[in-house]
DNA sequence: GGTATTAATTCAAGCGCTTGCTTGAATTTC
DNA sequence: GAAATTCAAGCAAGCGCTTGAATTAATACC
């Protein structure tokens, strides 16, 4: 039952495999992993159901092979932890890289999307390990406010300041369908984005103070 | 010779209708409700599958009647409405009862669970007005701001401060998960809350200050 | 009080449909 | 001519839901 991998085509003819794979994300990505169906995702492929198992074994296998995808795509940016950023301009790159993410998933990359389903309603499939955003982001801007606020010693107050930091981004990850109801205009253009970004930036930094202030 | 209960019974032998509402919320919460099955509702429940034909109608009428509860539990303080309202003690207020929110989530109330579900992946059943906790939770903070910014007209920074306070106590919500993992020993007991909720009208106040001079 | 009648409830079986997946043959490709 | 690929058809299982009969509970009558 070995399902044999076809020999290698020139990229510019989409074969049965590559529009499989590409059905398959966009019908994922909209239904999520149990609720899409096999048949769907072939029907938009243009291939025959039997494709799937023929070039990935199952359901299952062509998930799988989707989320392989590169590291850097959810890894947040390096900056935060240069030693000679500044509060200002760690939180401004951090919340423009998280904020792009979000347009991202938005303008249409199912991959991100993607992900969002399996930190919500896990298809069980994928290592846990590979998933968690949250801990990846929350670990590296504790060691960032670490460093602004001179503490040594993590605390539950600055692990809270940093879930405040990251809920302002996940607001709009999570409730975004809510928030684009309630407050047109704050999420469509690019413009949008650099605006909401910015008020970010002024919201954290006002937080982070507050916390200095408070430990005093 | 069958013997006339063959299930067993939860708690003093509820009727079946209470039964089946029983596990109907379970399995809803637990698995959603696409990924829901009538099958394993009845089994859980101890009733026949034709049990929820006969009592609900068919499973979307099951679904909806689960999700008819009490307004007051979704409803946030009145506290916020009030005109000599300071904003340290109506964030103080508001904070409070969310997060009292959240520490029932986690007592096992499925309820929540499953408006949580609505919000994240919406069965397409339910009026989307109903299911809004965000959207009542923030026209009611966006007034409570424009009161204390002494602002006329809502516009999107004013949006996006209500939205990042919202956040503050949505990411307990959402990622209650992460967070008893990551930072242990902030949602154990209630003096663990009552910390949390200071520290979340410290930073709201910070950010609502900061709002303030920058429209200056 | 005992019994017949009626309504309320439970039950096993199954219908039509969709699901993931298989199969063996037909077709294309080299 | 052989390997690689596509195809229509179909299988077993699970889905929501229906059905008609069996069982229980409630009520009426003598």
């Amino acid at each position: 039952m070995a399902s044999r991998q076809p020999m290698e085509q020139p990229a510019e003819t989409a074969d049965a495999r590559t529009r499989i794979l590409q059905a398959a994300l966009e019908v994922f990505a909209s239904k999520g992993y149990a609720q899409a169906s096999t048949r769907e995702i072939c029907q938009r492929a243009g291939a025959n159901v039997a494709g799937i198992h023929y070039y990935f074994g199952d359901k299952a296998s062509l998930y799988k092979e989707l989320m392989q995808i590169p590291e850097h795509m959810v890894r947040p940016p390096e900056i935060l932890d240069e030693t000679d950023t500044s509060l200002e301009a760690g939180l401004q790159a951090w919340y423009s890289h998280v904020m792009t993410f979000v347009l991202e998933t938005y303008g249409g990359s199912h991959m991100r999307l993607l992900f969002l389903r399996e930190q919500v309603d896990p298809s069980g499939l994928l290592d846990v390990d590979r998933v968690g955003i949250i801990g990846l982001y929350h670990e590296q801007l504790v060691r960032f406010l670490k460093r602004h606020l001179g503490i040594e010693e993590t605390d539950s107050a600055l692990n809270q300041l940093a879930i405040t930091l990251v809920g302002m981004a996940m607001m709009f990850y999570v409730e975004r369908a809510a928030i684009r109801q309630l407050t047109p205009g704050l999420m469509e253009s690019e413009a949008d984005l650099e605006a909401v970004v910015e008020r970010m930036v002024c919201h954290a930094i006002a937080a982070v103070e507050a916390e200095r202030k408070q430990r005093e």
